[in-house]
DNA sequence: TTGAAAGCGCTAACAA
DNA sequence: TTGTTAGCGCTTTCAA
């Protein structure tokens, strides 16, 4: 009951004409005169053909498939990054192929998507080695960073200005008055939490001040929550707390508000950085930096797609502009 | 600069054995001598090569490809499915070709998802109409539609137990001594929505209740916002809402704390369906039905992979037991 | 266990 | 514009 496996040879025989037509037919931009690919059409509606893309991928050299690796799906951030990046490709012919990796274990995956022939490769919250990026210039597959800096040559990258966005929540802390600033950092080899910590002590540092106390979240709920926790157990306890990201934040806020029957902003100020939607929830109304998901989708694809149709890879370094967005879990400058 | 592309020709020639050899060292289970084997191997590495998984799937007939189609991912269920599933198949050494569709343009993404030859469909909030099913039972792939399920012969379904989980929060409901309960609804047509629905007017009936009022929020934030404005612009309000998943509670919360200045529970209860990382957040601490996603990926692997590997297409509905999620947005039973 | 040979379904020269 | 031809890189008979 299964398979009657149609090609365009048997399109071609039952359209009285070559195998190549078909071929041409199928090839947006090909010559085939309208009477010939009227009868192709009809015969292949006939038969249920469709197009071996396997196929074609092959003689052509081009899968149309684009990797993508992410490291985690449970921030937000990331959900939404490969939804529109997986919509803003296919518009263009393109899909995505998913790779979910865990740290440690990113190499042995991106050999595994090499011999599916893909065009080009996003990686998301995911670091990839120096002899991988080598690899995947040597074959010609463009690299594309997202939210994620590494300094390697060919692998392109796309990050919100961090420093900047860092710089911002500073000022907007030391404006509110705030004299016991603290920072809980994600992953501290990922470099926009470098940039984000960095942009943040030098703007503290243009008002006289230094960061009161610093912990590490790693990025994850879990972690965040044990970093609270940890800034609020000594003596003299923070006034403010930068977390270096929403996904992050959220977790503060619930240790702050139920563990330690803190007042937010009352007893103590939350920035958060992303402003993933659930920043925007009125149980979190969360005061964050926004990075623009779909600036950096747009360059994104296009630095993608600009390398693999000049097929020339030259690393680029896409910075998307950072804006505060004031809500409520700080204090307001008066 | 690009691309000296390794084939198993060129190893074949370095390790001075036949290019079948090679192919045989790379394809598990098949008999090669360990010292071929090691010549083989050695010689690959030397070279760099990378078998073509391209190649291999034409002509095996194996792409080892499972698509996943999806409607939208800001409703964190569907990233958690997405994330979990993509790492058990990529254990078994399949991989996701993921496509983002729109309601209504379904087909047409089946019909590029089937030229790249993959061998199973994943359909999560997405749904299938009856001549694709059709289309791909022809074909012998596998279909199975995660948390929702269509009367098509051959497209197999993992869903929770939607009728039952609708019961129990009815119940739960009534024993609160609620008196005004009422349901929003998510998209009319889908059949979770319908069991959620169906089981929560069979709770209330088994004590001799029945729906208060009832608003359509389409699954959506924006939706179940306006649903939660309608209910309670009229005179009498309802006392408890069951909304049909948590991504929707949450805005309905978000609504009645902020717009409306309601007190949950103490002014209206919440109940929710999913149980979402979210729904754990003190900002919501929402009691919901949890609907296991870890059984719900366990039961849609084995299905998939049991087809793929059987090569027969059976139609099986798995449906995974409901557990309501006693939190503080509902009131109590004395 | 090994190698030779025959394709998988298609695209892309090349001539006609 | 069309058909012929030669592969893309691999797996899988089939004989040896």
């Amino acid at each position: 009951m299964t398979k009657p496996i149609v090609t365009s040879g048997d399109v071609a025989r039952r359209a009285k004409v070559s195998q190549s037509a078909v071929s041409r037919t199928f090839t947006p931009g090909a010559s085939v005169s309208a009477k010939t690919r009227d009868k192709v059409l009809k015969a292949a509606a006939e038969l249920g053909y469709r197009p071996n893309a396997l196929a074609r991928a092959m003689i052509s050299g081009r899968s149309r498939l684009i990797a993508m690796m992410v490291a985690y799906l449970d921030n937000q951030f990331y959900p939404i990054v490969l939804e529109k990046i997986s919509r803003a490709l296919q518009e263009r012919g393109y899909h995505i192929l998913l790779f979910m990796t865990d740290p440690g274990r990113q190499d042995q995956v991106v050999q595994q998507l090499l011999q599916y022939q893909v065009q080009g490769i996003v990686m998301a919250s995911a670091t990839l080695s120096s002899t991988l990026a080598r690899e995947c210039a040597q074959t010609g597959i463009p690299v594309v960073m997202v939210n994620r800096y590494v300094a390697i040559p060919h692998a392109s990258s796309v990050t919100s200005d961090n420093i900047e966005g860092g710089r911002l929540v500073a000022k907007f802390l030391v404006d509110g008055s705030h004299e016991r600033i603290a920072f809980i950092a994600g992953d501290e080899d990922s470099s926009t939490n470098r940039d984000r910590e960095a942009g943040f002590y030098k703007g503290l540092a243009e008002h006289g001040l230094t960061v009161w106390d610093r912990a590490v979240g790693g990025y994850s709920f879990d972690g965040a929550a044990q970093a609270a926790r940890e800034l609020f157990a000594k003596r003299e306890k923070p006034d403010a707390i930068f977390v270096a990201n929403d996904h992050m934040a959220f977790s503060v806020m619930d240790v702050l508000r139920t563990e330690l029957k803190l007042a937010i902003p009352g007893d103590v100020s939350i920035v958060g950085y992303d402003d993933v939607p659930e920043a925007a929830w009125t149980g979190y109304d969360l005061t964050t930096v926004s990075q623009s998901s779909d600036a950096m989708i747009d360059a994104t694809v296009t630095i993608l797609i600009e390398q693999i149709e000049k097929r020339q890879v030259k690393k680029r370094a896409a910075v998307i502009p950072a804006e505060l967005i004031v809500r409520s879990s700080a204090r307001l400058p008066k």
